[in-house]
DNA sequence: GCCAACGTTGGC
DNA sequence: GCCAACGTTGGC
């Protein structure tokens, strides 16, 4: 999943240069991805939406119990977050496709080989100012913990935390009933470590805030 | 720790 | 470009 890196002055990164060496460290992801986007003349359905995005919701994954992974500790929950200077941190790579450690987002993206077209889109797709639960997975009690918006910055903490349990009460009663999580892709795509939301999903799961838990 | 799901790799 | 082997994710 992808990983929020500290941020902290740009030389912290983790060795981990990408292939070719690249340099350009973009503080800023998103802009990097547009750009990025600019100059690409592919065609995706995150891409297409890119400037008047409908598609603007987000389920972000990311392990709030310490592990490590080739010698480095992947632990980055949502109080970590909250922790950050700014409560900010820098989006640094897309765990499953294999360039994960210490790469800035930016890097990541440029290198096309090896990270999933679908990560790809998704992360090119997203704007600063959207929104996105911030899911703890690999954990005791998997669950959306708060709202963070997308360069990734704490928001607030979820009124109660949301767990996949809940979740999953619900997309199986909407699969037959034709709810709003009836397709949502916590389950459908499992793997998915940024994932977006349907509005009528992302409400869904606020209003759930607000309820006891089922 | 197990293992199902599923993405990636590489031989052919 | 198929597909088996392999690696990773992530719930349980």
């Amino acid at each position: 999943m992808p990983k929020p890196r500290k941020r902290l002055g740009g030389a912290a990164g983790p060795d981990n240069k990408g292939p070719a060496g690249k340099h350009t460290k973009t503080k800023n992801p998103a802009g990097a991805l547009a750009a990025m986007g600019n100059s690409s003349p592919e065609k995706t359905s995150a891409s297409k939406n890119c400037g008047k995005n409908l598609s603007s919701y987000w389920l972000m994954k990311s392990e709030p119990e310490s592990r490590l992974e080739k010698g480095v500790d992947v632990k980055f929950s949502i109080e970590d977050l909250k922790a950050e200077p700014k409560q900010t941190a820098c989006w640094d790579g897309v765990r499953n496709y294999q360039f994960t450690n210490g790469l800035c987002s930016g890097q990541c993206l440029h290198t096309s080989l090896g990270v999933s077209a679908k990560a790809r889109n998704f992360l090119r797709a997203m704007k600063l100012e959207q929104e996105a639960f911030f899911y703890h997975s690999n954990c005791k009690e998997p669950g959306i913990a708060g709202l963070v918006k997308v360069d990734v910055q704490f928001v607030r903490m979820m009124k109660r935390y949301i767990t996949l349990a809940e979740l999953k009460t619900h997309y199986q009663a909407h699969k037959t009933t034709g709810g709003p999580l009836k397709d949502m892709a916590l389950f459908t795509r499992q793997r998915l470590s940024v994932q977006t939301l349907t509005p009528e999903e992302f409400y869904f799961i606020l209003s759930l805030e607000e309820k006891e838990p089922s």
